[in-house]
RNA sequence: GUGGGAUUAGCUCAGUUGGUUAGAGCACUGGUUUGUGGUGCCGGGGGUCACGGGUUCGAGCCCCGCAUCCCACCCCA
């Protein structure tokens, strides 16, 4: 037997239909918020996400599938979606068309990494971008559509809540760090004297307690931002206060791709495992530029979907469409007719077979249809369907051209 | 990539110190003597005990390897 490879899931029966349920839950909220759907290659070249996730981080660093093609080019499959979008809107030449543009996608993301719950090297994301408002009122909209979308599923959450900073404060914050690293360099792990080159801001996520120990002392970018994002951290705290919407600051909170600035911001769940990011985004100001686009200000989110399966509450299926079945082998033929009419407005199933009624109800009841329809006999004598209403529990009898 | 645990029917799991033909519940399927379901009764099919070696007269059980899943590290959706 060929199993699919390790990491890559079917989804199928009740897990596609949970699957479904939330990208249609999901598509409709992004609608509403004005957003339309976009769709980008699986396969891209290498260097956009060297260039957009950045190089020092995991993705980048170890987990992407990379291979040469046969073209010879250096691709990749995506790791993630904001880059494609990204790529996509600066090829449209949309940052040059200026105003604003905002997209929806949802597809496969594909990384290199060790299979655990919630963690699969094949993945399903649910994303938002929004490109051209640098108002911060636009990054608390995009807080508000996921916590909309949960809720909608559902499913509960803590929202946690951080400013990386921009050009002006994240470079003098970072020299600062970087002295204080310095100055317990003996005392930390090796992940973190590593961290110190390649991507210093992810020591505060480390999770060895001595290093934690330490880093409580360190300096906090919450406390250096410039006035600029001081001004914008205060005015969204306000603005999620206004709507209702419960947030923690977590000042630790650095996200694993280098492009954020200033909001970052994370939905996690307790009910799930430890991986428990079952959301996250945040402004990214200089990544249009970064992939050679005019600059322009642009925020987002992405939504791991397989995570939020298992929490989805599903409504309740309701009895739907027809079950038509025969008594007696001469009545077959009448069902697949009868059956072949009704599905040009209904769901319809039928069985091929001649049963006796009770096991018609019962196969009824098992395809949760709304009505049991039965020839036997006495039908085929008088031309009629017997129908049941299973939900109603009441009985009639139709003329075929009735039915 | 590192460490730990698990793997027996479609699913959830029993299986004694190594000893006849490996079990249960659910699911599936058939019947239930003249046409009433979801909730009665009786029957039936279905297992290379993950896979590959080894020890033994004999292995689902012990040993080694390997694959996958789960947990932690790591990382993140």
């Amino acid at each position: 037997m060929i199993s699919s490879l390790r990491g890559m899931n079917d989804i199928l029966s009740e897990d596609y239909e949970r699957f479904t349920y939330f990208i249609n839950t999901a598509t409709k909220i992004a609608q509403k918020y004005g957003f339309h759907f976009i769709e980008t290659p699986l396969l891209e070249e290498t260097a956009l996400f060297k260039r957009s996730v950045g190089e020092s981080s995991d993705i980048v660093g170890k987990e992407m599938y990379q291979f040469v093609d046969k073209g010879e080019n250096d691709v990749c499959l995506r790791p993630e979606g904001t880059a494609g979008v990204v790529r996509a809107f600066v090829q449209k030449k949309l940052d040059k068309a200026g105003g604003i543009h905002r997209y929806f996608y949802h597809g496969a993301m594909f990384r290199y990494e060790r299979p655990q719950k919630g963690r699969l090297r094949q993945f399903h994301q649910f994303g938002v971008e929004s490109f051209g408002v640098d108002s911060v009122y636009e990054d608390a909209t995009m807080i508000m559509m996921v916590a909309d979308i949960l809720s909608a599923c559902g499913i509960g959450y803590r929202l946690q809540l951080n400013s990386l900073g921009d050009s002006n404060c994240m470079p003098q914050y970072r020299d600062n760090l970087v002295s204080f690293i310095d100055s317990v360099e003996d005392q930390i792990c090796e992940d973190c004297l590593r961290r110190k080159n390649t991507n210093p801001i992810r020591v505060l996520d480390c999770k060895n307690s001595t290093c934690q120990s330490l880093y409580v002392k360190a300096p906090k970018l919450i406390n250096q931002l410039c006035g600029d994002c001081q001004e914008d951290f205060e005015k969204l705290k306000s603005l999620l206060d206004k709507n209702s919407i419960a947030y923690e600051i977590d000042t630790n909170l650095v996200r694993g791709l280098d492009y954020y600035s200033k909001t970052a911001f994370e939905f996690v769940s307790d009910d799930i495992g430890s991986q428990s990011a079952i959301a996250g985004g945040g402004r990214y100001d200089r990544l249009v530029e970064f992939l050679d686009g005019r600059p322009t200000p642009a925020v987002g989110f992405a939504m791991g979907i397989e995570r939020l399966m298992e929490l989805i509450k599903m409504p309740e299926v309701e009895r739907e469409g027809y079950y038509i079945g025969a008594m007696d082998d001469e009545a077959v033929d009448m069902v697949l007719q009868l059956t072949q009419k009704k599905r040009k407005t209904d769901k319809v199933t039928c069985d091929y077979k001649a049963k006796n009624l009770k096991n018609h109800l019962k196969a009824a009841d098992k395809a949760n249809a709304r009505f049991c329809c039965v020839i036997g006999e006495n039908e085929m004598k008088s031309s009629t369907v017997w129908v049941k209403d299973l939900q109603e529990k009441t009985e009639y009898s139709l003329l075929f051209e009735e039915f």
